[in-house]
DNA sequence: TGTCATTTTTAGCCTAGGCTAAAAATTATA
DNA sequence: TATAATTTTTAGCCTAGGCTAAAAATGACA
């Protein structure tokens, strides 16, 4: 009935960081492979349309991560280079780990997008551990 | 820019599913549990609106994965049940993976219930026979 | 430099999944 | 069996995350 009696809500609320996590990821990734990082690029990575490109750009600066002038670049703040910095982080750990208990290339790096999201730091130590 | 080029958007397509699995998992725990299961159960389960409970029931009879008259219990298709297994049975592979990893009993619940959404076949196969 | 192509933004639409408040139906009890 | 309490449904709202189509800005190039 309220939101504080069940764990199950956290799980979805979750979701809301998740794609904040996945844009921030992207930009820092094509940052450092292009250069520059424009609205065309993330609507390629993320097989989506530019409007929408566009609006989920406009929360990431809301939310202080992003800082995009109009039509122009798009750049991390600060704490959006820290975000990204974790995001990768947790994403390289969960595929390694995939890739160790024996996942082929391919399935690894599509599970662990999805995964990445789910683990929390326990089970990202344990990961870890078996990574080494 | 089209769905067809990115494997990401395919990630995002899955969370669809991810409300239809969870609800029929716990229409049929319920079930187990009480006997029959009512709309109350369901918002106490998931800590979220009767309402919405309502809402996402009309979803899942429009899926045929349930039915019910109005006021009455709530009851899984054919295909519901199928669902709950199939779901039922990717959670435990995930949770005793988890455990056997090392995850503690509270940590290793919360997040096989985030991670089996995020599983492939393959690497659910591969976490089955870890679990060994 | 003016025109055309491309990119970005805006506007307006949709669905999913939340909520609250109020109405309707059911269940419990005096 | 009325009435009160509870449960379920409905109505209407919101945000996130998609889309298309059209307008606005930028960039290319003849």
């Amino acid at each position: 009935m309220n939101k504080s009696n069940s764990q199950y809500s956290n799980i979805r609320n979750q979701n809301k960081n998740e794609i904040l996590e996945d844009y921030v990821e992207a930009i820092q990734e094509i940052a450092e492979i292009k250069g520059d990082v424009k609205n065309s690029d993330l609507s390629i990575h993320f097989g989506v349309s530019q409007a929408t490109v566009n609006k989920n750009l406009k929360r990431l600066i809301n939310f202080n991560l992003a800082k995009s002038e109009p039509y122009r670049s798009i750049f991390l703040t600060k704490e959006g280079k820290k975000l990204a910095a974790i995001s990768r982080e947790k994403h390289e750990i969960v595929y390694q780990f995939l890739l160790k208990l024996g996942v082929s290339k391919k399935v690894a790096q599509y599970d662990s997008e999805g995964i990445e999201h789910h683990v929390s730091e326990e089970t990202l130590r344990l990961m870890k551990k078996f990574n080494k």
